[in-house]
DNA sequence: AGCGTCCGCGCAACCGATTGCACAAGCGAC
DNA sequence: GTCGCTTGTGCAATCGGTTGCGCGGACGCT
């Protein structure tokens, strides 16, 4: 077999080998229909002989297009991650592009250095998952069309700005936590309460679409309760304030953090199902295989993943960036949130202003 | 603010507006000693002014290292790859290297593609996670010292034709099932069945190294069933075998298809562990958070994507591959795995050859 | 035979940064 | 005033492909 070559394979070669110039030697390992068929022919036997590997820096370096994608996200061993990581690979790759991943970690800092790498490498597209950073920071060094945001979460968000009418790439998380609450009212929940972290943008509209559904139905306010910023890791205090004063059901503000109260719970008298319902959001394989399985809202992370890579693709190739989309979620009925017996509802003293049966589920 | 300039700053307009020639800007920007303090400031200046970003490929292009590095594995949506992946980026990054991430999917043309991107963006080094390609044939272009093999599962290992003794970093399967296979010999589990796909490298080892542990402690052979390639989505063939003649103890391929078998056998009369021990191997999140936790070997993912750059990094710096190294690997009692009481023991109407205490648990 | 076409191919400029080497200016020593 | 040295810069080649433009020859038609 033939050896690594000591110096690396130019075209240069190839076309000396097959006894044509530089340029034929190009356009006939690219189709270029101008070249002939035996030419072409030669080329080809030339560059596979040799093991020739196009060097993809100098192509690009004048054809100013790289095949590049970036996706930044927060967390690659996150299982949501992972899935929109995938999707967007596999569909990048089936496209011929190369992905550069990279991860904030929630860290502005990290974010802004992984913008710049992928800027370096001049990256044919950019996609910021759950970032930080500000569309209005991120446009002044990316053209619009090159970027598609994946479930912002940078702040302004939070304080009601309305994201971008374009590029912007995320879940239907209102109406994912509309129907969550839906459901929860319909089986017989009526004192519902939202555990989300208490800070970044996609808390504040969860929690808010949680409460005007709530209030919507007649049940609100909705009671709220921070598990802190890394309430992932200690839900302890959220679990203590659950179980001395136990809702009927709980809406958390992922699976993660929903699977981590449960958790805790667990060291507690409450029992899940039988004292609280219980709800997460995302549709993470650890709440399938949990017991009890975890009701919660599937989000089609993949699917986000790989739609992102279309979206950028497209709007790359004519220079306008696509409307914004929002991803439809669907609603995974486990076994944490059992129909409550009319009894039991009674017991717990709460009247019922529902005459007639809930809002249709989604 | 700025706005997005119509053409790409380059490193001339920055040396125009420094009044500088390029080279001095270029040198200017890498803070080379011999450039004057005043010009070095005027240079910066100049470059944070037009929000220059230097050109990775037109640098490159010339120095012959990119920077960038190459992870090549499976399924960025599996727990066990993402957090290799995590580890992996996490150290790049820190070292200022950019990572093409690209899966393989066990398809052996997919990794093919992916091994060649990463050649024509002439990655300085590449990571192969679980992939199929034998090291022969990727030597064949690819420098050695410029490539790590990780968790390697390519089908020569399987006819025991040895790993290459550089270059390759893995976990300590043998150590670890051996641990498995002691632990609940231990707990007084004797007729012990081993369940995997039965195809790969791995669980070749895996099986072998149950078997002989096994063997060793007096309660040989293992029980050896084949889940088939896809039994970790349909378990059921298995699942049925270990009901109708339930062993002991079932020691798993690996944590996803120990939780796989579980949830099959809640369907049937089998109790576990009541009826079965079991346990799993990788450490995986949802393997802790499963009722009752499964008992597991935790693989230190993360620790192993981080290493492997080091490898990496270490070994293109000096041209010559890094010797291959072992990660160690814990045991993790879980809930699975409970002692058995000696009258269930008797119950099962196995003697116990272990007159003394077993083996010490590593 | 003369002329117009079309096909296949090569010349050379170009993409953007890096770097070996040379050169200019400043300064003290003789 | 010239030599020698240090310090700071610039010239131009180079990395490896891509591509606009032009040229030569084969072929068909009159």
């Amino acid at each position: 077999m033939r050896r690594q070559p000591e110096r690396r394979v130019r075209l240069a070669d190839v076309a000396r080998l097959a006894g044509t110039s530089e340029a034929t030697a190009s356009r006939a390992l690219k189709d270029d229909p101008r070249i002939g068929e035996a030419t072409r022919a030669a080329v080809r036997a030339a560059a596979h002989k040799l093991g020739y590997v196009p060097n993809a820096a100098a192509r690009s370096l004048r054809a100013k297009r790289t095949h590049i994608l970036g996706l930044l996200l927060d967390d690659l061993a996150d299982p949501v991650h992972g899935k929109v990581a995938a999707g967007f690979e596999e569909a990048a790759a089936s496209r011929g592009y190369a992905v550069f991943m990279m991860t904030g970690l929630h860290d502005p800092d990290r974010e802004q250095r992984a913008l710049r790498t992928f800027l370096e490498h001049r990256a044919d597209g950019v996609v910021l998952a759950s970032c930080l950073s500000e569309p209005s920071d991120v446009f002044r060094y990316v053209a619009p069309e090159r970027v598609v945001f994946v479930q912002p979460d940078y702040p302004s968000l939070a304080d009601g700005v309305e994201p971008p009418d374009h590029g912007v790439l995320r879940s239907d998380d209102v109406g994912g936590f509309s129907a969550a609450v839906e459901h929860l009212v319909e089986r017989g929940y009526r004192r519902i309460a939202y555990v989300g972290p208490g800070i970044g943008a996609s808390d504040a509209v969860r929690r808010a679409a949680a409460a005007e559904t709530l209030e919507r139905l007649g049940f609100g306010p909705i009671r709220s309760i921070d598990s802190g910023p890394n309430g992932w890791r200690d839900p302890s205090v959220a679990a203590e304030q659950l179980a001395s004063d136990p809702p009927d059901a709980v809406v958390g503000y992922d699976d993660k953090l929903a699977m981590a109260l449960l958790d805790a719970l667990r060291a507690t008298e409450v029992d899940v199902p039988g004292d609280i319902g219980f709800m997460g959001f995302d549709g993470i394989p650890a709440a399938r295989q949990s017991r009890p399985r975890l009701t919660t809202v599937d989000v089609p992370s993949v699917e986000i993943g790989r739609r992102a890579v279309e979206m950028l693709v497209e709007s790359t190739r004519d220079g306008r960036p696509r409307p914004s989309e929002v991803m439809p979620v669907r609603l995974i009925i486990g076994e944490t949130t059992p129909p409550v017996h009319p009894a039991a509802r009674a017991r717990r003293g709460v009247a019922d202003p529902l005459a007639t049966p809930g809002e249709a589920r989604r």
